[in-house]
DNA sequence: GCCGTTTTCGGCCCGACTGTTTTCAGTCG
């Protein structure tokens, strides 16, 4: 049993319900309920397996009764009845944008439509232009989207956004009806992926800036265009969307559109309960409020001041407790990328890399950066040319000596000489202690037999962490975002150990990878782990993963203090105990 | 289904766009 499944599960009964034509307020209450699963910063799975859920906001008696059900037995009868109701293709349906559950319901009574092959047919054979509350139109939009959804996934890495994100953002600032421009949305949270990107601008010409929006050699398709907003397909699928304020409305509305819903259904919240409601445009005083007038916010930070609140960044708006911790001013002071003296866990061409340790070494250096820990992969994983204890005696020697000659040219920087030794279907290292005992630190991952069941997974990687030559663990769970399921593995489990062997966890910072996940990491740091972001960098390109890393990190509430890189030269020698070069 | 300085009932966040309709329902974010 794992947390997704407890939160797929309540979100299935949602769209069950939503089928059935249930109360909107109880489906809103399972689909809560799916999201506080997903953010509980605790083993929600265990509580939910001893029946201990009781107190925590959004579950009530009788989602704490299910879930128990869940978590104990694999199973819910109550979820497996309403899956009995319907055919299984229905799901599908969901996923064809413009179709919700009312006009799904629709088909299916009326056309017995009940997979998207079917659908397919009844569009094309003019049976859905004659359905009461259909029409040609909507026959044609349904085609349009199947036809993009077969050609398209609907999720996107944040790596993988990010130039396209940053070309129309640079050519939305430089038209003259731009008076401010931000990117909205997940993107601004720095979700690992996105399913959008909003773009906001103040204009006092929302025409202008639409039509020039739509008119882009990138755009696809126009999926929408009204007078305040509009949405585009790029070629690559991502769905991109504008909305046009005025000046004075742009600081409710970046912070309405940067979300998340739970976060801003939050808000609003808090806002009646000051006698105001809160939209995108501004924050005004409820009908037969005594609250008086708010003014014009210039940024969102006088917005949550208004409210009480200390500034919220934005990657920690996902509604797990910012809120709450903003109005007592408990919010963590966050970690900057600026924070971060050095980095551990990349690969040169010794191994699979693609740059030099000189070369690497000089990138750092670029970067600011006062140490650099090399990690090349150990002999087992052959496939990425793994350093068998021979070469990597070699490389440490090599190490040794270019220390030895950033010293003597005076430049305060310092390699460090690890590996990424793997962990075997055992649990045992690649390496023996001895040569651990040569290196200045030890990654250690998992690379192979990724099937283990989940116990034997994480006893596996618990041997691993209490080893006493292992330094931190790399990408706890070996997802790759979009690609690759994260294999069966207790995380608190592996959490636990590592509180109690004082074992590092990485923050792999590889955008396919961002690994631990960030919604772990406050009960990471709640039992005493640190954790270093790494880059993974197999280039010299790739130490910029950095930027990615701190802001999963943010994500995860980290400070300075809980990141074990943000430490000085010096201070790094010392934690590793090893004799300071200069 | 959840919640409570309005606490066991009666609320529950809000607006833009589209298509099919003549005033609005459905979908999306």
């Amino acid at each position: 049993m794992t947390r997704e499944i407890l939160a797929d599960t309540l979100e299935d009964i949602a769209l069950l319900l939503e089928l059935k034509g249930e109360n909107p307020f109880k489906i809103r209450a399972y689909r809560s309920g799916a999201d506080t699963v997903r953010q509980f910063p605790g083993d929600i799975v265990a509580l939910a397996r001893e029946g201990a859920l009781s107190g925590i906001k959004g579950i009530g008696e009788a989602l704490q009764q299910k879930l128990h059900e869940l978590a104990s037995t694999g199973a819910l009868a109550f979820h497996e009845n309403l899956k009995a109701e319907f055919p299984a293709g229905l799901f599908d349906l969901f996923k064809v944008q413009g179709l919700g559950p009312k006009k799904i319901k629709a088909l299916y009574e009326a056309l017995g439509v009940d997979s998207v092959p079917r659908l397919k047919e009844v569009c094309e054979s003019g049976e859905v232009a004659s359905l009461a509350g259909f029409g040609k139109k909507t026959a044609e939009k349904i085609l349009e989207a199947i036809a993009f959804r077969e050609s398209n996934a609907d999720r996107f890495r944040l790596g993988d956004v990010v130039a396209p994100v940053e070309e129309i953002l640079a050519s939305l600032k430089k038209h003259d009806d731009c008076l401010r421009v931000e990117v909205a949305g997940s993107y601004r949270r720095a979700k690992e992926t996105v399913h959008d990107v909003d773009f906001l601008v103040a204009t006092g010409n929302p025409g202008g800036i639409i039509d020039h929006f739509v008119n882009q050699p990138w755009v696809d398709r126009v999926i929408a265009k009204g007078e305040t907003k509009a949405s585009i397909n790029l070629s690559n699928g991502l769905q991109c969307d504008l909305r046009a304020v005025s000046n004075s409305e742009f600081a409710c509305a970046l912070a309405y559109f940067t979300g998340s819903k739970e976060h801003n259904v939050a808000m609003r919240g808090l806002a009646i309960e000051k006698g105001y409601t809160l939209n995108e445009y501004r924050l005004a005083p409820r009908e037969g409020s005594e609250a008086p007038e708010a003014p014009v916010f210039e940024n969102e930070a006088q917005l949550h001041r208004f409210l009480g609140l200390d500034y919220i960044a934005p990657e920690l708006r996902e509604n797990t407790g910012e809120v709450e911790a903003a109005a007592e001013g408990d919010l963590p002071k966050l970690i900057e990328l600026e924070n971060l003296r050095g980095t551990f866990h990349n690969h040169t061409v010794a191994s699979d890399g693609s740059n030099t340790l000189e070369e690497m070494a000089a990138a750092a250096i670029d970067l600011g950066l006062q140490y650099l820990g090399i990690a090349d992969h150990s002999k087992s994983s052959f496939q990425a040319n793994g350093l068998d204890e021979k070469r990597l005696r070699a490389q440490i020697a090599e190490i040794r000596e270019l220390n030895l000659r950033f010293r003597s040219e005076g430049t305060k920087f310092r390699i460090f000489a690890g590996s990424e030794v793997d962990i075997l279907k055992d649990g045992s290292l690649d390496f023996d202690d001895e040569l651990l005992g040569e290196l200045d630190y030890v990654v250690a991952s998992v690379h192979n037999a990724m099937t283990l069941p989940e116990a034997e997974m994480t006893e596996r990687i618990i041997k691993a962490v209490t080893h006493p030559g292992v330094t931190m663990l790399g990408h706890l769970t070996g997802r790759l975002l979009l690609e690759r399921d994260p294999y069966a593995v207790d995380i608190p489990a592996v959490i636990e150990a590592c509180a109690e062997s004082g074992t590092i966890i990485e923050l792999n910072c590889n955008p396919w990878r961002l690994d631990m996940d960030w919604r772990w990491w406050k009960y990471a740091v709640e039992r005493g782990v640190k954790c270093s972001i790494n880059p993974d960098a197999h280039r010299t390109t790739q130490l910029e993963y950095l930027w990615f890393g701190v802001k999963q990190a943010r994500k995860g509430w980290l400070t300075r203090d809980h990141v074990i890189n943000t430490l000085n030269l010096t201070a790094m020698e010392s934690f590793l105990t090893l004799e300071p070069l200069s």
